[in-house]
DNA sequence: TACAAAATAATACTTTAGTATGAACCTTTA
DNA sequence: TAAAGGTTCATACTAAAGTATTATTTTGTA
């Protein structure tokens, strides 16, 4: 959280140089601009039509910067996953962590294998998960619990 | 499709126009300030100052249009479903239907049902699937199935 | 500390799920 | 028309999954 929110600031200020620079590099292209156009005497409006085309070109391009700044954070398909209904169902720790790993299809052996413990205990826990979700399967328990969005 | 089409090529085109407007506005402001500094003999930087700012901030403006014409499309939690994979898997029409049902936690006797089916066909096709799938079980299926965006 | 809830486990059993094999029946297409 | 692919079904298995009951151990908290 914290490191990802230093990166968020360090890309920024990255960002206000690269502007500042890329300012500064246009200031200088007016000033040439500016000083060829009045030596020849040329017509005002071509040397408007530079200026207005280049900071039209730079606005575009900070319109861009600003909004990926706004689209990253909603980036990921993923839902926010509504915690109040565990709680309201009573799904102990142990249990969601049973859900989530049948919905990734784990067997009972796998899963047993993974958090060492018995088979019988798995079954012990997804069949009062089964019951707390009203499921008489685990497809259907996977499928309420995604529909209820208490798991991705 | 086309309707959709339809509603966004106008919608292009009002931007455009509203873009022109606005140019104009801009170009008009731009001549009223010249005519006055011009008048008074103020000094150039100021000029070019306001027309630079002037015009970053409509290039912002359009660079804000031209992402927010990108955003739209991505609106939507439903994932489009990849047609393609599912070709390529070879997956046929009925077995497609399997996994759609499995998918919702229906049992086979529960999709023979509604299919009209024996038990016997149903654990056939389910086992074609799993096989095209690379799949040991139904809840394995529907993970690898939505991780291939096959299904949603 | 004592109590409640959660986690763990075992046994015994029933029910589903999944595999393998073979075969009949339709369409579609070469 | 013959071949191919898809759908259907059956039998006989094996392997998982799920239920019910009972019980021990942890753990957090009044």
């Amino acid at each position: 959280m914290k490191s990802k929110k230093k990166i968020y600031h360090n890309s920024f200020l990255l960002n206000v140089i690269l502007y500042g620079m890329i300012l500064a590099a246009l200031v200088f292209i007016l000033k040439y601009i500016e000083y060829r156009y009045i030596v020849r005497q040329l017509r005002m409006e071509v040397y408007i039509a530079v200026i207005a085309s280049l900071f039209t070109l730079l606005g575009i391009w900070v319109g861009l910067k600003l909004i990926n700044r706004k689209k990253n954070p909603e980036v990921g398909p993923n839902t926010e996953i509504n915690q109040t209904k565990i709680k309201e169902l009573n799904i102990s720790k142990r249990e969601y962590e049973l859900l989530e790993l049948i919905s990734k299809g784990f067997s009972n052996q796998e899963i047993a294998d993974q958090l060492f413990i018995s088979i019988p205990t798995v079954k012990t826990h997804l069949s009062n998960l089964f019951s707390k979700l009203n499921a008489q399967r685990r497809t259907q328990a996977i499928h309420k619990a995604k529909e209820l969005k208490i798991i991705n």
